[in-house]
DNA sequence: TATTGTTATACTCTATAACTATA
DNA sequence: TATAGTTATAGAGTATAACAATA
C-alpha cells in the first residue's frame, strides 16, 4: 500500500480543487482519515490473522447472538446481498469457525453459529483489534472522542433519510 | 463488534477501559457514516455520470495541474499502484477526457492532461458532486462542520505517525 | 543499472439474476 | 406464489511481478 498519507499534497484531501467550501473540505478530510484507519485495520487483519474485514464482521455479529443468525439476517446486518454471505460463510465453515445449524422452525433456513473454536478465535482477534483502534484514535483524548461520537449521531440520523440514488429534490425540503 | 461489556466506572482502570471502549464505538459509528456517504456518492456517480470514484479522482488531480501529471505522480496521489493508473487512464483516454502528451524531458514518461472536453465535463460533475456532499452533510450546521473539521486535523496528524502494519511498539512512542 | 510505464494475472468485495427447496 | 439460500457470473478495485523502452 502506498504510504504517502502524511505528504500534504499527495493524499485524498488534495482532491480539493480550489474550494473554500466547508462541506466538501470536511468530507475529503473525513474520508482521508477513515480510509487510513480502515486500511491499517485491513492490513493488520491480513498480516496478523490472515483474515478480512467482512469475515471479521460476520464473526462479530455471530458472537453477539448465541442462538445464531440466518443467512438473511447476516445479509441485512452486514449490508451486503445474500450471495456474498454464502461465500463468506462457506470459507468460515471450512475453517471450522462457524457452522450452519438447522433452523428450529424453517427447514429452508439455517442458524449460523460460532463454533467453540470460532468463538475463542474471534475473542482473541477482537481484543487485538480493539487495541489497534485505540492506538489509531489516540490522537483524540476522551473528551474529543465523545464530542465526535455525539456529533456523528446527528449525522447518522440525517444520512438515514437521504435517498441513496436520488439526485435532486427541490421541493420536499427536509425539516 | 461486541459492545456488550459492562465496566464499572469507579476506579481509574475502569475509566481507562471505558475510554478504550469509547474508541471502538466511535470508530464503528464513524465507519458507518463514511461508508454511507461514500456509497451514495459512488451510486450517484454511476447513475448520473456513468463513472466511478477513482476515475473522478484522477480527473480532479489533473484539473489542478494544467501542465499534466506523469503516471507515477498520479499513482502517488491516488494512492494506488501503477498498473491501475494505466487502466483508468486508458478508459478516460478512450472517452476523450484525458490525453497522454509527450513529457518535455523524459521520453519514458507522459504528461497526462485533461482535454478541453475532459475539463468541461469534470467541472460539470464536480459542481454536482459538491451539491451531493452539501446535501449529505446537511445534518450538521456550519458550526458543527467546522468543529469536526478542526478535530479531524488532529486525528490526521496522529494517523500519519502510525505504522501501517506494525502491531505494537511499546517503546519508541512518538514525541 | 535504475526508472517509467505496460501487460498479465489474481484476489477481494460486491451486485444481479436464475435456480432449488421449502413455506 | 413467496421466501431462504445457492450458484454463476460480472465488474470494480486493488496488488504483484515480469517486461520493454529509456535514462
Amino acid at each position: 500500500m502506498n504510504l504517502a498519507f502524511d505528504h500534504p499534497t499527495t493524499d485524498l484531501e488534495s482532491r480539493v480543487i480550489d474550494d473554500h467550501h466547508a462541506a466538501l473540505k470536511l468530507w475529503l478530510r473525513l474520508l482521508a482519515c477513515t480510509t487510513r484507519v480502515e486500511g491499517v485495520v485491513r492490513n493488520r487483519l491480513r498480516s496478523e490473522f490472515a483474515t478480512t474485514l467482512p469475515r471479521f464482521d460476520l464473526l462479530a455479529q455471530l458472537e453477539r447472538e448465541p442462538e445464531g443468525l440466518t443467512m438473511g439476517e447476516l445479509s441485512q446486518r452486514l449490508m451486503v446481498t445474500g450471495g456474498n454471505i454464502t461465500g463468506i460463510t462457506d470459507q468460515l465453515e471450512a475453517e471450522g469457525l462457524v457452522k450452519r445449524a438447522p433452523h428450529p422452525s424453517d427447514r429452508r433456513a439455517f442458524a449460523v453459529q460460532l463454533t467453540p473454536t470460532g468463538r475463542r478465535q474471534f475473542r482473541r482477534m477482537a481484543a487485538v483489534h480493539e487495541q489497534w483502534v485505540i492506538e489509531l484514535f489516540a490522537g483524540w483524548n476522551a473528551d474529543e472522542k465523545s464530542q465526535v461520537y455525539a456529533l456523528l449521531a446527528g449525522l447518522k440520523t440525517h444520512l438515514a433519510s437521504v435517498d441513496t440514488t436520488a439526485v435532486k429534490r427541490k421541493s420536499k425540503e427536509k425539516t
